[in-house]
DNA sequence: CTGTTAGCGCGTTCAA
DNA sequence: TTGAACGCGCTAACAG
């Protein structure tokens, strides 16, 4: 009787049954008298009443919640821009439309996975993975077993039950290269991760389409787990065996920038001397000398986006559409 | 009957009645035999059943989730990754326990933060804020409606239900300070935003602890939305009208890298002509050249600690201790 | 060791 | 226009 106030209290304060003030609650107006409404909504007010959300969602089947998981090789799962962009953008969407985002991070590699997979319930899954491709699929199927729609992030999977959102990812390196193909350049290198991300894939490819069009040559550097200290030492060992391209093409803001750091500490002058180009522009990138060319990708309305194409399929129990590719604008910093 | 299966359609599997099989999920290992057991597990797994959390939860009166709440003026609440930190590190720590996050932006200065927060159901609530104080006391007393505990991150208020965490900000800024001093400084310039966190004012105490025991001058710099634009315009206005001094104090890596970029375009070097510092280090300040010396907190502990502190709330039902102070470390950059 | 009963708070269904 | 009964899935408290 301490507690918060129920349905029931409410009634009973008013002298009239439950169930009118619920239809009170779920706005059936014409159910009740417009002078007992009146009482009702007072009363409420005065018992703070709220309702009870458990019992709401037992009684309706339906949890009212999304569940937004980051599979991470590092407990800081939230560390990449373009994840938190993503994630603020569903919970916003999610918020707003009555549902509460419900966060996970889970390690790639780690066997407790299933068992929190297994304590997520709500009525949709979005995911943005990483680590190696089979561990990517091995989740998929895990995450299938939930049987809640399910959206992944720059992932494709052939699924009645999966909806993938990506990026134009070829696109916009095509339009990097052109760019830089424009201003004179003619040997590149691509900096990816060893890990071979589709998103990656697709970006090699955008360029080498560019490469072959124009007639210039295209040398992939595997920069290992991206990092500043791999990336540096795997450029560092490339220009040891092939020398200096016109330009490297960063699979990611970070390879770019680590590669930048690399070239000034040897006195090379960027961009007067080798190009250095980005993707997926966030905020801090402006924050690097110099400049970075690069692709934005509007990561916050993807979030929007997976978060309305999962409430269709939560109501569909299914996506009708199950892949979409969004655009990359492209964004020429002042000096590079 | 073709949903999931409950406890009952287990009971029934096995010929016995559901609260044998609720004792066996739960341990309690002694009120059943070893055989029923070995039957019930089995039928368990066949099924594929899981247990219902709305039904355990509207029984337990109990959410098993935790709240977190980032209020914000922009929508993309993610930005920071101080944030970011402290949300992944109490993320983990929940689900680790039990308990579910629930992510929830806010608006600060939004009306509608007010039913948002209703919808929230939580045993507990952490709350990063920002924005005016006024705006931060109004929030907090919302949020106390909710009538559960409430941890904050870097804020301080004095209530039973209320728990704080901060960090050392002003012992962090003495050794910030202190660095500068033995390397000759003696006019500094504080870059603030204008609004007045706490957290900065400590910050500022503490270099003026230092300026004062050293015998030196200390300007503040107020620098609007700590953005970029904003940083540069106060900086170039100050170096206008009262030149150049010793060091530029950061109040975080932002405002100190924004400053480091205006001081480069005009030909000065930097940490030879004048120092710059940070505050609140993270991964993407190795990135920025040259190196800063900043302070790094630990927020993705921070967030741990939050999750500690928070079931211990949830449990007794409020604070015993209610304000948390942990240590910040002091971080060199290789040039600064 | 196992079964029965009852109720958490809400909303649908049917009756008044 | 309002009321009573029932059940969503689960578990505490007792019986047997």
């Amino acid at each position: 009787m301490n507690g918060q106030p129920t349905l029931k209290d409410v009634a009973r304060a008013c002298g009239v049954t439950a169930m009118t003030v619920s239809n009170v609650l779920n706005g059936r107006d014409k159910e009740v008298g417009p002078e007992t409404r009146k009482r009702i909504l007072k009363a409420i007010d005065d018992l703070g009443y709220r309702p009870n959300f458990a019992a709401k969602r037992l009684r309706a089947q339906k949890t009212s919640a999304i569940g937004m998981l980051v599979l991470d090789d590092v407990p800081e799962f939230l560390n990449d821009p373009f994840t938190t962009q993503v994630v603020a953008g569903l919970s916003n969407f999610a918020t707003e439309h009555g549902y509460s985002l419900i966060l996970q991070g889970l390690r790639s590699e780690s066997p407790s996975t299933v068992p929190m997979l297994g304590h997520l319930q709500t009525d949709g899954v979005c995911a943005i993975l990483s680590g190696s491709p089979d561990t990517r699929r091995k989740f998929i199927k895990r995450a299938l077993g939930l049987r809640v729609p399910l959206i992944l992030i720059q992932e494709e999977f052939d699924h009645p039950l999966v909806c993938s959102l990506r990026q134009d990812d070829r696109g916009a390196a095509r339009a990097i290269a052109e760019y830089l193909v424009d201003r004179g350049a003619r040997r590149f290198c691509y900096l990816a991760p060893s890990a071979h991300w589709p998103a990656i894939s697709e970006r090699i490819a955008g360029s080498q389409d560019v490469c072959n069009k124009a007639g210039c040559s295209l040398t992939v550097i595997e920069c290992g787990d991206e990092s500043f200290e791999a990336t540096q030492k795997a450029v560092a060992s490339s220009i040891g065996t092939e020398g200096l391209p016109d330009a490297y093409i960063g699979g990611n803001d970070r390879m770019a920038m680590a590669t930048i750091r690399l070239l000034q500490d040897r006195q090379l002058a960027v961009p007067e001397d080798v190009r250095v180009t980005g993707f997926n522009a966030f905020d801090f990138a402006s924050f690097a000398a110099p400049s970075l060319v690069t692709a934005r990708s509007d990561a916050y309305e993807m979030g929007r986006r997976a978060g309305i194409e999962m409430l269709k399929g939560i109501e569909l129990g299914g996506f009708e559409h199950n892949d979409f590719v969004l655009p990359v604008s492209f964004v020429a910093g002042q000096s590079a």
